[in-house]
DNA sequence: GGATTTTTTTCGGTTAGTCTAAAATAATTC
DNA sequence: GAATTATTTTAGACTAACCGAAAAAAATCC
């Protein structure tokens, strides 16, 4: 056989829902506590106290009672798989079935654990192969292998000149949202101020002319990408009368 | 909303399962038995019992105990729309995805349950709304209108000319044969010959110019129309030396 | 038409996933 | 560090689907 080491470990949507879970805490460098993972799956904390153990027992994750969980290769394995599924379909929706991409997540919930490998590899070749999902967001390869994002957050960001590079957050009316106001991934836009406590992000998007006044909280599903500035562009803008393009101080922030 | 008197009936995919196998047995102008139902979704039977008094309660069908089930208006409708998605499906992965003819039930078997109809109606605007699957049954409209399939088992046939309509039996090994030598919805063939004592049928498919000899039993699942015959064409292919052996093309790209 | 066979139902039991309420543990506060 | 608060676990129960074995009903056979 070809692949020996992969141990097909075949699990039941609802444990997939609850590794996939638990990733997500983990890569968002939280605890995956239980009632952390009672949030995200919208049960009470006891169902997924059993279900931890249940899943320690399978050798899907660590679990320490009173603690929360940790995920196993294995467990990560077959998170990483449904993960990749799911972005995988979110793409496909949008591109070959024209969904807007706050309607991609609620149809990949419930395909990513209906269909085969074999249409995940035919819409992965379909799509020729891509590496980011509708919003953004690394699709991982067949292998696993997951891109290293190295975007910062809007909400932590300074002012400057930016560009989308993925939206976190998956409420149709918020995405819908950012759409009205022509904020998606890879809009270029600059962040002209943060107002002090906690208040609104004051943002200008490269298409849309109007200033975007956008909730400290709500930036924090944004993530950009700094860009190297024309710093304040003067005259002559390439394309069309660019009124203002402001914000260009400190804005170097490599890693 | 537009639909009111659709009264919108939500079962699990379970009972879908159930009301779909009752439709299928019905539409064979068999009677709905317990067992029979069992035996199509390969549980016991006294789980079908159980479940046919729950359906009754539920009004998707009709069950007299130590007879059977059928289908009710409300259970019907239900069963349409699935055998719909079902059958779209089926098309979308035929034509879209690649899937050889053998491949699409197991596969739309799972993603009927699933999908949406946003992502149904989507696929059938891509696929100009399909009158039929890939294996030639007519896929009923949105609104659950059948087309009256008039055709013949090709058990039942005399000898003579017909041309291949539907083939009702979604086993891979099956239909991988079919496609091996040569028979697929629209092709044309003679029937040579039918053996005495159940004995099996001599078939000359267009394509194939080897005869197919076909058990009585598998010929039970190939429906057939006939056609105008030219009486017994004899040497003369019609259009050039169709030297072609059973290539396993499946893609027909319509219209 | 009574006996046998087949079909169907009834009965008791299982598993996965869920819940609420109460008890136990950990964390926080003063 | 003792008391309060918050989190987590335990306990007991529920539902949907399933099962096998025994009982009941229907069909068939002679």
């Amino acid at each position: 056989m070809a692949a020996e080491s992969q141990g097909k470990t075949t699990v039941s949507s609802t444990v997939e829902d609850y590794l996939k879970v638990v990733l997500k805490i983990e890569d968002m460098k939280q605890r995956a506590s239980t009632s952390r993972v009672a949030r995200h799956l919208e049960v009470a904390d006891a169902t997924v106290t059993d279900m931890l153990r249940k899943l320690k027992k399978a050798g899907l994750l660590e679990y320490k009672p009173y603690y929360g969980a940790t995920l196993t290769r294995k467990g990560r394995q077959v998170a990483v798989r449904i993960l990749r599924r799911h972005r995988l379909l979110e793409m496909f929706l949008h591109q070959v079935l024209g969904y807007g991409w706050e309607q991609v997540h609620q149809e990949a919930e419930r395909l990513e654990h209906a269909v085969s490998d074999l249409f995940i590899s035919r819409i992965d070749a379909l799509l020729d192969f891509p590496s980011q999902d509708p919003h953004g967001e690394a699709i991982p390869d067949a292998r696993g292998f997951r891109e290293v994002e190295d975007d910062l957050c809007l909400a932590e960001a300074e002012p400057g000149s930016y560009s989308v590079r993925k939206v976190t957050n998956s409420d149709p009316e918020f995405l819908a949202y950012l759409d009205r106001v022509g904020l998606r991934p890879a809009t270029r836009l600059s962040l002209q101020e943060k107002a002090p406590f906690q208040g609104p992000l004051k943002l200008l998007p490269e298409s849309g002319r109007e200033p975007v006044y956008l909730g400290l909280e709500a930036c924090r599903s944004i993530f950009v990408l700094p860009r190297k500035d024309r710093p304040h562009a003067p005259a002559a803008a390439p394309d069309g009368p660019v009124s203002r393009e402001a914000g260009s101080r400190g804005s170097r922030k490599s890693r």
